[in-house]
DNA sequence: GTCTATATTGAGATAGAC
DNA sequence: GTCTATCTCAATATAGAC
């Protein structure tokens, strides 16, 4: 049998594997069968499993970075910010995989490997969003407001888990368009337009 | 040499293991050459890796709730949001080992630990955080800001990671004392006193 | 390019002496 | 309660046939 971009084949399933169970957990044999070839045969492709786990970031991370800044267009100020919130929504809460890959990631202590997540998902979207946070918001440290901002993003994401299990949870809470559009409403309510001048 | 609460030794070398570098990635060897012991030893007091795991979970989340609740007592409404906030995060980011376990715990798809966590952390602060914010915003849905306020700070720590790495990054962005004193001035702005009535 | 076979190491776990 | 010794299995990785 031929290989036809049996590489990608095997950085999908371990991609997957990886991020429901952890690096450690997951063997090569797991992901050679996941795949359907033998264990041996993943190392035609990648040197050894660091090899292997380098090269599933580099293919699951790659690129998401260009998506999320070219959502943000010449459109009007708020439409390009909430355009902006619900593209990194939606990244995290579809994206099961690269959610969870990202998530992982944000445990290492390794200093590389956070300089490559930061440069690979962040600092592009991350300066488009500070530019509009210091034109829209009321605020004097605009880079400060869009951490606040990432972080509700991403920790929504996380608490997303737990929020099922709150008494009084409803669905829609953990809905990405529901939880931009309420997100957006307070953000409003904070915009130059609507401040209470101090 | 007897051993005086060598479960505890083992519990708590095994959470600082366990947080820094995953269940599966830390050995019960491992385990039991950083409190000094010989492998065989654990099993002593823990059946199986599974029962040490279980238990290095509830040793380390029970009872950390109570903490968190008693710091909101009966001082203004402002204040003990203010308080609450503080403590979370100084839980948050000083207590390195529970933050990791924490979040490790966020990546599990078993629905019973993530009530175990749900109800050993969250519960009962959630509950008061929603009556405090039900009484001191201005919105229909207190449940849903005590969300997103959660959110942010469960996210601010995991985003700290990313934070250093930025351009323009101020070492004060990663503080817990600062953070919590931005986030409560702009939480004062979406309160009923400041809001602007629509 | 993929396989079978195997070397080697380390893992979880148990038995039984002290 | 802790040890030594050992079992068993699974893991990573390599060699070499096809």
């Amino acid at each position: 049998m031929a290989a036809p971009n049996m590489r990608e084949k095997i950085l999908t399933a371990a991609a997957r594997l990886f991020a429901d169970n952890g690096y450690s957990a997951v063997s090569m044999r797991r992901i050679a069968t996941a795949v359907g070839v033998t264990q041996a045969n993943l190392y035609y492709y990648f040197r050894d499993k660091e090899e292997l786990i380098r090269s599933v970031l580099e293919y699951a991370f790659t690129g998401k970075n260009q998506t999320f800044v070219a959502e943000a267009g010449d459109a009007a100020l708020e439409e390009r910010l909430e355009q902006a919130i619900a593209c990194f929504l939606t990244l995290l809460f579809e994206d099961a995989v690269l959610a969870k890959l990202f998530f992982r990631e944000l445990m290492t202590d390794d200093g590389d490997r956070l300089k490559f997540l930061t440069e690979n998902i962040f600092q592009d979207s991350f300066d488009t969003l500070v530019k509009i946070l210091g034109e829209y918001l009321d605020t004097a440290d605009p880079l400060q407001a869009a951490i606040f901002l990432t972080s509700t993003l991403i920790g929504y994401r996380q608490f997303a888990r737990i929020i099922p299990h709150l008494h009084g949870a409803k669905p829609e809470y953990v809905e990405p368009a529901a939880i931009a559009r309420h997100f957006m409403d307070e953000i409003r309510k904070l915009s130059k337009e609507n401040a209470v001048s101090g």
